[in-house]
DNA sequence: CAGGATCCCAAGTGATACTG
DNA sequence: CAGTATCACTTGGGATCCTG
């Protein structure tokens, strides 16, 4: 496939790999997708509620990643006629297989994250 | 733990979750930081390998990278008082831990990149 | 060789006002 | 309710020059 040396113990190619995390990174490395994307995998919720329940977010960047994840086809945006109108969003299938590798990320995050600000703490001391 | 209603389907509470995951993509979320520790968990290297092997960065980002990486615990730094100086990098055991969800999102990326591409082009015509 | 210090620009983000 | 549009600000990151 590519003409790099490949790591011996990993499996697939290193670069590719690196490739294809950083452009994932780009997307869901942003301040709110990985947010959205986690309430989401409670179930489906309209626009204010997401608002509600993401403390912070300004309407602007909520509309904006909600764009995003559903030109990416994570997400899928449905419109009922109604008065006033109302939008409900939800994970597609693709979606829903991004929560996993997501959780094995919140399990590290979370086994790890005193351990990192110990670390951080020794560090700035040692300063 | 928190007095926050937990979901009833998934292990941990999706608040903590949420938090957690947002403060390592704080930390993992950047341009450099994955690359870095793809290569490291390739194999040690100085600080003139990890600028060849990581195409385009430049030096301030990969210090300011290596340093923070340093900070969180993530990687150790050794210093060779040879002449001209050596400087090795390598993952700590918590660094290493990473490398783990870190494959998890690689293979994802790779497996979903294509239907991303082909999702995104979909809704850029329908627009 | 392995950085530190500085300048500068582009991008991400928030606040605010307006609309179908 | 669910957005769109604009402005202003903060930050990440590159370029460049300098040092032990």
């Amino acid at each position: 496939m590519v003409t790099r040396p490949s790591t011996p113990g990993a499996g697939g190619d290193p670069y590719l790999a690196g490739c294809a995390t950083r452009r994932i990174l780009d997307r869901i490395g942003d301040r709110w997708t990985v947010l959205i994307v986690g309430i989401l995998g409670d179930g489906d919720a309209r626009f204010s509620e997401l608002r509600r329940r993401i403390d912070g977010i300004s309407q602007k960047m909520l509309t904006q990643t909600l764009r995003g994840l559903e030109r990416d086809g994570l997400v899928r945006r449905t419109v009922y006629p109604e008065v006033p109108v109302r939008v409900e969003y939800a994970l597609t299938e693709a979606g829903w297989t991004l929560l996993e590798p997501l959780r094995a990320l919140q399990i590290w995050s979370i086994e790890h994250l005193s351990d990192i600000a110990a670390s951080q703490d020794a560090y700035d001391n040692a300063t």
